[in-house]
DNA sequence: CGGGTTCTTGACTAGTTTCAAGCAAAGTGG
DNA sequence: CCACTTTGCTTGAAACTAGTCAAGAACCCG
């Protein structure tokens, strides 16, 4: 998987990444690989799969913060903090490299650009989370589906996990609810809308983007954002 | 202000701070420090008074992203990032300790610590939004309120800027209604319930917590975080 | 072939927004 | 120093968005 959207490394990260790397891991769907109020003795890059973070309120109410792709960090915070603040589970079967947390100190003491790598990806998290809280806490709920849609696709596009205008969403209607803070009834209905107006179509988990700019508009939605990325 | 929350640094770093430092500067209140889409030249830390982070939609409505308090960074993501994604805005009059942005190469470089603890303020700086998306997604209007008044009261509460179980909270009620997602009117509306429970009192930007238990109860919350933290 | 998810839809309800109006406090300018 | 404007807070009534409840259909798994 060598992709043109990764920086290109030294010689010596290379080798520092490999001695890092403690090992690679399969985990299954719905496997948690990560949870809340634990102090998890790995760090992982995502290789392959979908996964996803959340937090849980007391009662159950479950929100998502952030879908995880291949090349996302998992547990950065958890290593930097003590505890983990939320939780993270595998929404496919999943590919993990791991890495042990004491090493990470090790990382930041000879590889800065590494190091920088790290924040990099620390604060490009914090910008995915802080545009969905402005979804949540701004558009209604016809706004919102269409720019998940839209975050997703992007996302999805710059790994080059999409076909044409089609991607695979492998999530229930119950995770896009849980993302967008709404009801699953009411997710479904303005999915069923968005596909009347021709702007999507969606079989199968498959999404079908038929009018991007349409999209767009209904998720009164500017935002676009195709950056080089570091590969840790 | 020399506060225990803070972790000692070695000399070498006091060094360092020292001359990473640029400069201070004062912002009066409705100033905009730093613009989504534009490259800053400057990185900040606060140090004393209030500002905030939002985005805006294209029509106009915005979202607070989160408050931001003394020792807090400001801009971080925009100097490891291009652009900024965000706006801050200073709430009220304002000290900064501004950085020159290209010398936080030099940190990461030759101040590993250092960089660990930059790293750390950004992870807390997601963990935060995090909640308040958890928040803004899951909660309902009462349970919100309840809740940023507990953030921000616990927030406050580590830098000593509460007096007793009273704190100045310097927004108004918009920015308040602009945080958890919630129309002005409702906002007003959820503040006189919450008064009339007898959980806070509020007047003239002064909010008193007079039983924290219920607030907690209200806010559907169990939430604590009193770590240690970075100064830089 | 059940039994369990996931999706779908409708009817009803409730939480929130919108609209509107009034009031108090704080500036502003003549 | 007094209109006059502006900003922030407060409240009520009406409208609407989204939630809840319920039930059926489609699909998958064992």
């Amino acid at each position: 998987m060598k992709l043109r959207i990764f920086r290109n490394f030294e010689p010596h990260e290379l080798e520092f990444i490999k001695s890092f790397k403690n090992g690679e891991e399969w985990a299954e769907p719905g496997t948690t690989m990560i949870s809340e109020g634990q102090t998890s003795p790995h760090l992982y890059t995502l290789l392959s799969g979908w996964a996803f973070r959340y937090k849980m309120l007391p009662d159950g109410r479950r929100q998502i913060l952030s879908f995880l792709l291949p090349g996302d960090f998992i547990g950065l915070q958890g290593s930097v903090f003590a505890e983990m603040q939320h939780t993270v589970e595998a929404l496919t079967k999943v590919r993990l490299c791991t890495f042990q947390r004491q090493r990470l100190w090790d990382l930041f003491n000879g590889y800065p650009d590494l190091a920088y790598d790290v924040a990099w990806l620390a604060s490009r998290g914090e910008g995915i989370v802080d545009e969905h809280l402005l979804a949540v806490g701004q558009r209604r709920a016809t706004e919102r589906v269409a720019y998940l849609i839209l975050h997703l696709f992007e996302r999805c596009s710059t790994l080059q996990m999409t076909v044409g205008t089609r991607m695979h969403f492998p999530g229930s209607q119950t995770h896009l609810a849980d993302m967008l803070g709404l009801s699953l009834a009411h997710t479904n209905k303005v999915i069923r809308a968005l596909i009347k107006t021709g702007a999507i179509r969606w079989d199968e988990n498959i999404v079908d983007v038929r009018d991007e700019g349409l999209l767009r508009k209904i998720a009164a939605s500017d935002q676009t954002d195709r950056r080089p990325r570091p590969l840790i």
